[in-house]
DNA sequence: TATTGTTATACTCTATAACTATA
DNA sequence: TATAGTTATAGAGTATAACAATA
């Protein structure tokens, strides 16, 4: 049995957020629906720009979360070498504030990839209370091949675009991206603060 | 303490697909990420195709939660009536492998759409094993609200491209996502299955 | 008394598989 | 024996808050 007391004003986890279902479909008339049955007019892509850029920008997250995967890394886990990186002997807490993630959640993050010897951590002496995060040489070796494969992947999607098209794609999203806050630096989805208020 | 032996094969969560980090920043440059302490470079949009558009996909989606709300709506709650009503009557499985959804899953969501009396369960006659499933006038009229804010939703997001901008962006991101498989009626984060092999 | 990092805990979402009732 | 739907269960991911060491 479920409960469905209440309509939960709870904070919606990446999955609620994710499955938008098929919101944009009706744009293209008022029917809710292709109709039943009939499997080619469901395979029509959708006139919807929202709809288009979550679905299919899930599908390119999802495809670069497989291509990681020969790594043994996990998307998040880049996303926090990378954090590292760009500032080493940062204290984890500072990181997990740059990239929007609870004190709690860095503690086993941190200790997978510093068990995979990727990265490490050292007592600071002026406060003894802080770990200073570092990169062990095999994490940046690490993260120069996953460097690598994020290339790639771009360049697989964006193959058949010339220069100027690209370009203009790129500012085409932007300006849709306005509306919801553009996010800068770190993927929208490594953090649950970063709506815009629109 | 964490366990840390297998790379772990299993299938990604949503959550994991979609943090994907910031695998796109580095395309600009080699530095791995801007240097640390300088919140203006952090603030520098990506120049990655693939990661801006699953980043501001992530962040449309997440908004369009949010807008949901007001209904007491979940995204997967709304793209299940959508379903329904594109064929009322169909049984409760075969709505569930439409939307590659495993049966189990659809029982709970029925249950709540049916609870607030917005669907309603017939049995089947000739099969008495199936549910027969059928949008009630409340749930056609929530299913309208909700058509409106999608609409409105996607006027905020594209109101400053016009229709030939509006076009050209559909165009583009379309051939971007031939290389993920482009989903065609629902979105992408509605089932695991939706992936191409590239 | 406040802060860094850690651990404990409880809650949600999920898939799998066992179960029932019909066929 | 097979199928539609249901329920039970176990696993993963998460946030919250209590905790220890240090300031």
């Amino acid at each position: 049995m479920i409960d469905n007391s209440a309509p939960a004003t709870k904070t919606p986890t990446a999955a609620e957020q994710w499955s938008a279902g098929s919101y944009g479909a009706w744009l293209e008339n008022l029917e809710p629906a292709p109709a039943a049955g009939d499997a080619a007019d469901r395979q029509r892509p959708m006139r919807s720009v929202g709809f288009t850029i979550s679905s299919i920008g899930y599908a390119i997250a999802r495809r670069f979360h497989e291509l990681l995967e020969p790594l043994g890394l996990e998307p998040r886990e880049l996303g926090l070498l990378r954090t590292v990186a760009s500032g080493e002997g940062l204290a984890q807490q500072t990181i997990a504030e740059r990239i929007g993630l609870p004190p709690s959640r860095m503690v086993a993050l941190v200790d997978t990839l510093e068990d995979r010897g990727l990265l490490e951590r050292r007592r600071n002496r002026e406060d003894r209370r802080a770990h200073a995060v570092y990169l062990t040489p095999q994490g940046r070796e690490v993260l120069g091949r996953a460097f690598a494969i994020a290339v790639e992947q771009e360049q697989r999607l964006t193959g058949e675009l010339n220069d100027e098209e690209r370009e203009q794609l790129l500012q085409l999203i932007a300006r849709v991206g306005v509306h919801v806050g553009i996010p800068p630096e770190f993927h929208a989805g490594m953090r649950h603060s970063a709506m815009a208020d629109e």
